[in-house]
DNA sequence: GTCTATACAAGGATAGAC
DNA sequence: GTCTATCCTTGTATAGAC
């Protein structure tokens, strides 16, 4: 019925409500989940909810920060695996951020934390400095490596990282939005553009800087 | 008080809760906002506001679906001009493209779609229509013209979309998650990010394709 | 077109027994 | 830890006078 896993290894009762709760969350919106509605699907009254959490902000804060570690366990492995060379890493790695953002449960909650985020601040504090920011970072050190080792060259480091992540955040919002529709992949199909995204990506990064400088001042030239 | 113009000219009053009711709407959600709040900021009793709008679902639609127009107007514009050259048109396009986006309330509305898609699919569906695919279709025709006069040279096309919308797309849906941040462009400094984004963008479409492809060979190359 | 008054439902949260 | 029962607030929407 759940589609992800919740981690950590507390009372299974209390990993069933995340699970059922952050389904709903996702589905609904904050606002529009009614803790009735929780307590039904985890099979329980809707007392026994407030055993567990002590109110509806709390029980959406466990859901919007659970799972952090699991989700982005994938692209840490990629940035410390010394077996890939820098163009396959980040091929790897802008696919495993597809993954985290796409399928993931914590991805997924982007729009969410957009619509509380001026009810509950400190939720939207914490996703960012769980999530996003350690996204980033690892993706940073990625490119920081490519760089170091001469396998890439770019400036517009800030450009580039919205380069890398903007795509897939903006596919992950646009699912939502086009959540009613028939066939949302034929809006957005995914497939391809994570194929064409990552060739694009890596076309920048591998220093046509020079040329590209070249050819663009014909004016001046002879 | 409302910091942009509703299109039209119909009964003030009415254009009057629009612009009252599109600004709540976009600070506290759909679900969040209450219909006796809108009445309050525009000035009238709550009964009154259902002589307007039948519903609060018929005056969240009329909010989302306003305006479009007139957030289009530049683009189309500057696809039109017949006196600029396709790379300054491209990279003003992009500009006109943040600015729909990120400061008019139709580009600030993508995160609300989000949250009630799946509640009024038709809001979603008129959204997509009338606003996100005429975006596409005006920068898509850009990129035409200039691929036919050899300006620009690119295959990958749905990439190319993907990597000029996505970073602004997301930057909208950033600016909403991390609005209660203190200073919020200190997390996402838009203007640099728009102008590396232009840069990196033409970059890509100048036709490097034959040296980057050279340059991606080095092992067999003596 | 705007008002006052009200119907009616649903939601979050608590009390207290077991 | 879970239940039943209940409180109280808020929300959407309507009735009907002016």
């Amino acid at each position: 019925m759940v589609p992800f896993e919740i981690e950590g290894d507390g009372p299974s009762r209390r990993r069933l409500i995340l699970a059922e709760a952050t389904r709903i969350f996702l589905e609904k919106g904050f606002s529009a989940t009614a803790m009735s509605e929780v307590a039904k699907a985890s099979g329980i009254q809707k007392a026994s909810l407030y055993h567990h959490f002590p109110s509806k902000e709390a029980l959406f804060v466990a859901c919007a920060t659970n799972g952090f570690a699991d989700a982005l366990a994938d692209l840490e492995a990629i940035r410390n695996d010394p077996d890939l060379g820098d163009d396959d890493r980040l091929r790897r790695a802008v696919d495993a951020v597809y993954r985290i953002n796409l399928d993931s449960a914590c991805g997924q909650m982007a729009p969410l934390i957009a619509e509380v985020s001026r009810t509950i601040p400190t939720v939207a504090r914490a996703f960012y400095e769980g999530f996003i920011y350690k996204q980033h970072i690892v993706m940073g050190g990625i490119i920081d490596d490519g760089l170091a080792r001469g396998s890439f060259v770019t400036r517009e480091r800030l450009g580039l990282e919205q380069m890398i992540f903007g795509p897939i955040v903006s596919l992950a919002l646009e699912r939502e939005m086009f959540a009613a529709f028939d066939d949302v992949d034929a809006v957005r199909p995914v497939d391809q553009i994570r194929e064409e995204h990552a060739t694009l990506l890596l076309r920048l990064m591998k220093g046509d800087t020079e040329t590209t400088r070249a050819t663009r001042v014909p004016k001046g030239a002879p």
